[in-house]
DNA sequence: GCTTCGGATTAGTTTTGCTAATCCAGCTTA
DNA sequence: TAAGCTGGATTAGCAAAACTAATCCGAAGC
């Protein structure tokens, strides 16, 4: 399967003297210089031997052979800028795939993927859901969302949302038996462990409580059964903000305490550098960010006050 | 009439990548290594801004785009290729244009031109009759025959055949009222001018006879037309034996005495170097050669001994 | 644990592509 | 007739693309 094929970029230069018959008019459509035209032109005809044009004065005549090229290498370009315009068509629309943390699927995104969809009717959002970090080369995936530190190798990552850590519950438990006035009152609650990238000894630490045993208690790697089995009253969950934020605004769930453990993580687009210029994904990163910004205007006016 | 086309060359990776789904079978198909595939591909999906392949370890999988790619882009290629081949065939069949002076073609190439169409039934030799030089760039001859030094710019000129200076008559002017023992006896003589490169002054001088006025006659700027009417007794002729040899043979010329103006000029086969590598100016060539070889031996065993 | 496989990457070299400037030959205009 | 214009060719140099040898990487196989 080996082609005898001249240089391409030659045949570029070639097909378009041939249609305005001027190597100047060339250079003016592909945005180089006469002079490089003419090389090139010279290069081909060199390369397969024969003549193309007569040159005359101020004027270009195709030779019979040059005549006969033409067409077909007119049709061959056509077919690759077709192709390519098909590429690039199929990447404004249909299908973009996300992939995201099971949790943040659940509480944050799934309940507003429905303004994404009004804004792009013609992309077609496949959210998938997956605690581990993409692999770009072996999956297909568009996009990423990732919570972590960002620093993620042979990716660009583009901070989308911080991240506070804070113990919730069910309400019904403020009234319950075991008291829960104080951080230290927790000594005596079930604890609900996060897996995923938090734990409860650095938010002790930040409360100023000791001598509390924190590998009591159920552990979820996924973040977002850790939250229900606190709406359920199965314990005290130390949760991410962003993933009860719902839950807290329609009163599920209870915000305990005023201390906070701010991270160093946090939400982030994430994707191959390359990847940013595709219209589906930057339209999505682009709608992304302005819910992000939503979010955040909305948390603020809603700061933490009880307690 | 702006295309917009990706780097063409990481197309034919590309392509071949897709086709043998191996970078290292694609690197032995087009003769590079596997690291410049390696390139090309990831070039052209930066380019595209999207994979067109999954990496798999040891295994290559085309993403969607990557197969909607594939088939316009193999389309191209092979348009390319065969427009290419077509291109090369239609270079080793078909006409050939040959140009050469007038004198040339009707003395000494148009009888043996039809052991070339013997050769090479599949071309056809289009023999074009021009005394001046030939420009390649606006004319379309594929090959000239030229007489001269040699050193004209811009083409390469192979020497294919000497050429000497003597005078020649009808045989019957032997036997007439005028003397014909001597060169002196010229005096006497109309003579017949070649317009043509040469002039009887240096065939005198080369006789040592002086005192003969060499600007009477009729002068010819068709050495063809100059050989004829000195067949037709007009005259005596200064003549190149390359256009004589035949009529020299056939006896209806005869040479006189044996001084001979040896000439830097010569017969040379022209062409832009390229054109050379061509395949039916190559088969022209290396028969015209033959063609000089052959007449070189018949000319040496036919050596002038008379007078 | 070592070897093999096959693509990715690094650092460097070679080739191609391109530029600005100039040349060349003819044509047009004043 | 001289000057200017037109448009391709050439020169000399720089930039970008293409390619190389060597090595790395991750997984599969033995």
């Amino acid at each position: 399967m080996s082609r005898r094929l001249p240089p391409l970029n030659a045949l570029r230069a070639f097909e378009a003297a041939a249609r305005h018959l001027s190597f100047t008019k060339a250079a003016e459509e592909l945005h180089v210089t006469q002079a490089a035209i003419s090389h090139q032109i010279k290069g081909l005809e060199e390369w397969l031997a024969m003549p193309l044009f007569r040159r005359m004065n101020r004027a270009l005549i195709l030779t019979e052979a040059g005549q006969a090229y033409l067409p077909s290498v007119k049709d061959a370009l056509d077919t690759l800028a077709h192709a390519t315009e098909r590429l690039f068509r199929r990447d404004q629309a249909g299908s973009l795939t996300v992939s995201t943390m099971p949790s943040l699927a659940a509480k944050w995104l799934v309940m507003r993927l429905g303004r994404f969809q009004a804004l792009h009717p013609d992309i077609d959002v496949l959210l998938q859901s997956n605690p581990q970090i993409t692999d770009f080369a072996q999956q297909d995936v568009d996009v990423a969302i990732r919570f972590g530190l960002g620093r993620w190798p042979g990716v660009r990552a583009e901070r989308l949302m911080k991240e506070d850590i804070f113990p919730v519950c069910a309400p019904y438990m403020l009234k319950g038996p075991k008291p829960l006035r104080t951080p230290d009152d927790l000594r005596h609650h079930t604890l609900l462990h996060d897996d995923y990238m938090i734990n409860w000894t650095n938010w002790f630490e930040a409360a100023g409580v000791t001598g509390i045993d924190v590998t009591r208690g159920p552990r979820y790697t996924d973040s977002a059964l850790l939250i229900q089995a606190a709406t359920d009253g199965q314990g005290i969950a130390l949760a991410r903000e962003v993933l009860v934020a719902d839950d807290l605004a329609a009163g599920r769930l209870v915000r305990l305490f005023t201390v906070t453990l701010p991270g160093d993580y946090a939400y982030y687009v994430v994707a191959p550098h390359h990847y940013f210029a595709r219209p589906k994904v930057k339209a999505f990163r682009d709608w992304i960010f302005s819910e992000a910004e939503r979010y955040a205007v909305e948390t603020i006016s809603q700061s933490p006050t009880k307690m």
